[in-house]
DNA sequence: AACAATTGAGAGCACTGCTCTTGACTTTGC
DNA sequence: GCAAAGTCAAGAGCAGTGCTCTCAATTGTT
C-alpha cells in the first residue's frame, strides 16, 4: 500500500504524475547532495544541474532553497521513523529492554550512516530556517512516540522499578509543581500513564540518547579519545535502561 | 595579567600593536555576526563593512573564512571555559555535587546566552571546515577537563558511591575489554583516580549533560512540550549527579 | 485543430569567498 | 637623509549562490 499523504493527493491526470516525479526526483538529488556535501551546502542550482536543466526551472516545482529543505527533512524523518519501527518490531512485545536497546541502536545506526541528514533533525538549526510546524511536526516526533510507547508499556505490564531512590542514593529527585504541570500535559497528550518521576526520567533518557550519538556523530568526542565507539554506546544504553527502570 | 597565547606572542612594534589590534576587531566584529546570523551565515564581507573596509583588505589579517572561524571557536571556548571555570570555583571544594550544579548551570546559562557560539562549539559541524586540531584541542577540553577534575577529587575524597547496582537495578554495568582500554589510557591521560564503572558513567553524564542542553538551545523540545524547561534542567542535573555517584 | 495551462531557458540582480594588481604609505637599513 | 623593503587599502574580476522575471515552446485538454 503507497503511503499517501493527506497533503499531497494521489496524483490524477499524467501532468500530476509528471510533476510528482519530477519532484521526487529533486528530492532523491537534494538527499544525495545533502548527505554528500551537508545541509549548509545544499545547492538548487546544484540539484537543477544535476537535474539536467536550468537553475530556474526547479523554482517551478520547489518554491525556495527552505522548502527544499522542509521536504528533505519530512523524508529524513520518515526514513529514521521506518527504520526504528522496523528495528523495535523485531523484538518481542514483552521484552521492554529489548526493545529500548534496539531503538537506540536503530537511531545510532542510522545517524552513523547518514551524518549529514542526522544533523539536519537533530544538529544546530540551520541559519534562516525554520521547519513548518504543522508538516514537521508529525514525522519529527516518530521516534519519542515509540520510546515513550515502550516505557508505557513497561510500565502497564509493571516492569518498570518504581522507586527512584535505587538510581539517587539520597531522596528521590523531586518534580516541582512547573515540571510537573508540563509533565501533565504530555502525559494527557500522549495518552500515557506513567508517573512523573518515570516520565521525567524518560525525558532525560530521550536527551541523553541523542546527546551520545550527537557526539559521536558530531565528533564531539575528541580524535583518538574513543576507539571502542559502539562498545561505548552499548555501555551507555544499559546505563539508560537502567535509569528508565528497566529491567 | 594579560592572557599572552604562546602561538601569539607579545606585539612589539607598532605596527605589530595595531595589527593585533584590527585582527581583535575583526574577531569582536566576527562574534557579533555569529551571535546574530549564525555561523553558516558568517561573511567576511560583511565583517569588512563593519569594519569600515574593503573586503579585500580584511584578507591582510585574516587568511581566509576558516581562519576567522577558528578565531571564534578559541574565543568562545575561553568565554565558556572561563565562565564555567569562574561558577565551579564559588563553589567549597569539598561540595562535590554542588560544584558539579554550579558547571552544569554555567554550561546551560552561556548556551541558552549565546545559542549561535554554542552551536558552534557543540552543533553540527560547519560544512567543509575542519577545526585544526592543534589550536582547538587545548581550549575545547577545559569544560570536560573541569568536570573531570570534580568526580576525580569526589572519588579520592571517597564521596562516591562505588556500587553501581544501585543505579541499574540488574548486574552493574559491564566494562568490556575495548572501552576499558580507552578507558585506561583516558585515566593515564588526565591523572585521574577513577575506576572504570564510574569513569565510563561519567561520560555518559558528560554526553548526556550536553544532550540536555542541545535539545533545548537547538529547539528540539517540541514548542510547548516544556514550559519549565529551567525546572527540567534541574531535575535532570540531579539524576545526573545520582549517575554519577555524587551524593 | 485551437486554446490555455505548464514548462524550460535565459538574462539579470544582489550576494558570497577569494585572488590579483595597483598605488600609496610606513618602517627599516645604509 | 634617503632609498629599499615591507605593509596596506582599494578596486577589478572570477566563480559560485538564491531568486525573479520574461519569453518561447511544449503539452494536455477541449
Amino acid at each position: 500500500m503507497p503511503a499517501t499523504d493527506a497533503a499531497t493527493p494521489a496524483p490524477r491526470t499524467p501532468r500530476e504524475r509528471a510533476r510528482a516525479q519530477t519532484i521526487a526526483d529533486i528530492v532523491r538529488l537534494g538527499r544525495e547532495h545533502l548527505a554528500v556535501h551537508g545541509a549548509a551546502a545544499l545547492s538548487l542550482r546544484a540539484v537543477a544541474r544535476d537535474l539536467g536543466v536550468v537553475s530556474s526551472a526547479v523554482y517551478r516545482y520547489v518554491q525556495n532553497r527552505d522548502e527544499l529543505l522542509t521536504l528533505l527533512l519530512i523524508d529524513a524523518y520518515g526514513e529514521l521513523g521506518d527504520e526504528v519501527d522496523a528495528a523495535v518490531g523485531r523484538v518481542a512485545e514483552a521484552d521492554f529492554a529489548g526493545r529500548f536497546y534496539a531503538l537506540g541502536r536503530a537511531v545510532r545506526g542510522w545517524a552513523v550512516r547518514e551524518p549529514a541528514r542526522y544533523a539536519l533533525l537533530f544538529g544546530s538549526p540551520v541559519p534562516g530556517y525554520r521547519a513548518p510546524a504543522e508538516r514537521t511536526t508529525g514525522p519529527g516526533t516518530r521516534v519519542i512516540y515509540s520510546l515513550m510507547a515502550i516505557f508505557d508499556a513497561a510500565w502497564r505490564a509493571g516492569a518498570v522499578r518504581v522507586e527512584p531512590a535505587s538510581v539517587a542514593a539520597g531522596p528521590p529527585a523531586v518534580i516541582p509543581p512547573p515540571l510537573a504541570r508540563d509533565l501533565t500535559s504530555i502525559r494527557e497528550e500522549l495518552g500515557l500513564g506513567l508517573p512523573d518521576g518515570i516520565l521525567a526520567r524518560g525525558a532525560l533518557v530521550w536527551t541523553s540518547l541523542f546527546g551520545a550519538i550527537s557526539f559521536e556523530v558530531f565528533g564531539q568526542y575528541g580524535e583518538n579519545t574513543f576507539a571502542a565507539k559502539d562498545v561505548l554506546f552499548e555501555h551507555h544504553l544499559q546505563v539508560l535502561a537502567g535509569i528508565a527502570g528497566l529491567e
